[in-house]
DNA sequence: CTATATAATGTAACCGGTTACATATTTTTT
DNA sequence: AAAAAATATGTAACCGGTTACATTATATAG
């Protein structure tokens, strides 16, 4: 049988579908007994009202669009589950949408900017340009960024450049002079920073502590974990490798972790190694990583969002969080020669 | 300004709404002509048609419900993947949802099979009960479940007691006959009973060997990959240690890696690890695996879903997708004692 | 050249909710 | 006890599309 719709209650009940309608909403005043008649016959007929017609009506459609890239990355997906959990304590649907290439991502943004699917945006790690940040204006879309920023819009990123100074600064302390620096590549067609930015923090930290930036100390590799590997049994074969490595996420610092091993290097005792991000594996790979809020910048990203929804006003346009570094079983001293 | 209706668009193009509509869904007969004043209308006014609006006269949601437990592993990640690409290239929106306790499970399974929400449900990695099955039933609402069954509805599962056996025998084939079994709890609230397939294939192939079963060599660690550490580690420090670990899932061998390195142990000359999955990592983690259709499943559970969706009718009731044992670095023969 | 099929377009009902406004009923005020 | 206020419910328009059916214009057949 089709499903029953509010006429098929209000009938079966006696009343009106206002008065349906009413009971449903809890909305003001019904009397208890129509109340508990209208209800029953819900119970009765197993009716469920239509989303579908309820959005029509109201003109939101309570449906919260998330962008972000193709989901390879753990980064990715714990950002995601700050934003999944917190919206699934709301009425709001999530819907997704998951950008394989740059197209994929414009043809995306611009979507999404229509008020016809969704009330609001979050999108992860991924740069709108300007275009499409004076689209979400015109359109009145609400949106909220995270791990990417833009000028005119509600950003949340972490300190990367802070991070990747600590970072380093920390295996300066230890007494590591020759620090590699490995990531993926500074450039890409997607805009991601995080990893520039990185780079700057390690840069401004060896400079201070006196220490020449050595080329040879830089590498890049494609992104994900494999070419990682690779890349870091290259720069520990050198004539003269690195006591430390400073990669620039988890994923890749256990792509040094395996190339180490498969060298039969030491760690940390003949090399220090730290990542970035604090991903879940980190705990218990043992590896020092700077950590930064993953989940809870997804977190945030929707309370900001919905708190833009309920009060129409954005509260702040760019929040910073911290980064933190965590110490575990990868990094020590380096060894002196004569040990 | 507000967003043009289709009526707007009417207006401004000097058709009626009808016309418009045929212009949009490319559909019969409207002269070439008429068609480009509509369409440069359209343009010019910006209009985006209501996917609200839409959907509710055309009587579907043009929707997809994924559930799946919440996105801890990478396993149940790759199957969305696979589910997300897929769909992407549809016309139906992907609508998440996450369910992390059973309680949850057990509301969206009843949430979802009403037909206000969604055209269809991927459920993956989730067991519906008899009730929840009877309600699709009833409610016609589609479902392709993925890593689960239920012999009422369509499933796709891989033969885990046979990877679990092949595992298993490729070892003892090794000269392994000190072979543990690593895993999750085989009992769960969730009723994931992939590991408890495992755990069968294992235990079938040690005993066609000869092998009797020693419960030492069988522990069990909370889901994801913090104990599996220590449970190998306490294994590997007894009496009487394995040569050979078979983990459930490759999170799983990944912490027996980490457990072994901790303990000085040396992979694979000392001990071999198998996992299962095949998830990304193990590829550059060099793990010897079973590998799992992962992606592929979830891509073939939208087919399916799509196909129903098209046609009306379920080609299929279960469809057994098949794994392989891919070899890698961390199997070996035992050293024999003497060498 | 009329009859008939075909193409192009318009009119209006419909999808299933919400809600402003009107109306009927009950309670409170004076 | 009549007037005013508050409460409960109903009527019908509206949200923005789609589409069956009607109508008009044009092409084809006999």
């Amino acid at each position: 049988m089709a499903a029953a719709t509010i006429r098929d209650v209000a009938r079966e009940a006696g009343v009106s579908v206002a008065t349906v309608s009413r009971v449903l909403n809890k909305s003001s005043q019904v009397s208890e007994e129509t109340s508990q008649k209208v209800l029953s016959t819900i119970a009765a007929l197993d009716y469920s009202p239509s989303q579908t017609a309820r959005r029509l009506s109201i003109g939101r459609t309570h449906t919260i669009g998330v962008l972000l890239p193709f989901l390879t990355l753990p980064s990715y997906v714990e950002r995601l589950r700050g934003v999944e959990s917190t919206l699934a304590a709301t009425e709001y649907d999530l819907v997704l949408f998951s950008a394989e290439t740059p197209e994929k991502v414009d043809s995306y943004f611009t979507q999404l900017s229509r008020p016809d699917r969704t009330d609001g945006v979050i999108a992860i790690s991924l740069k709108p340009n300007n275009y499409h940040a004076s689209r979400y204006r015109e359109t009145n879309m609400p949106i909220v960024l995270i791990d990417a920023k833009h000028p005119d819009l509600t950003s949340i990123v972490v300190d990367d450049s802070a991070g990747g100074y600590d970072a380093t600064r920390y295996l300066i302390g230890l007494g590591h002079r020759k620090i590699a620096y490995l990531s993926d590549h500074l450039e890409n067609q997607f805009g991601f920073v995080a990893m520039r930015e990185r780079f700057k923090g390690y840069r401004k930290a060896i400079e201070q502590a006196g220490i020449s930036f050595n080329p040879e100390y830089h590498q890049e590799s494609e992104l994900g974990g494999g070419g990682s590997v690779r890349l870091a049994k290259k720069m520990l074969s050198g004539i003269e490798p690195p006591t430390a490595i400073f990669a620039a996420s988890d994923t890749h610092a256990a792509g040094v972790l395996k190339a180490a091993q498969e060298l039969g290097i030491r760690i940390p005792e003949e090399l220090s190694v730290i990542g970035f991000d604090d991903i879940r594996d980190s705990d218990y790979m043992d590896i020092t990583t700077i950590h930064q809020p993953l989940y809870e910048s997804g977190v945030l990203g929707v309370d900001l969002l919905l708190t833009y929804l309920l009060e129409g006003s954005l509260v702040e346009n760019e929040r910073i969080l911290p980064t933190k570094l965590v110490v575990r079983g990868t990094t020590a001293p380096p060894e002196t020669r004569d040990s």
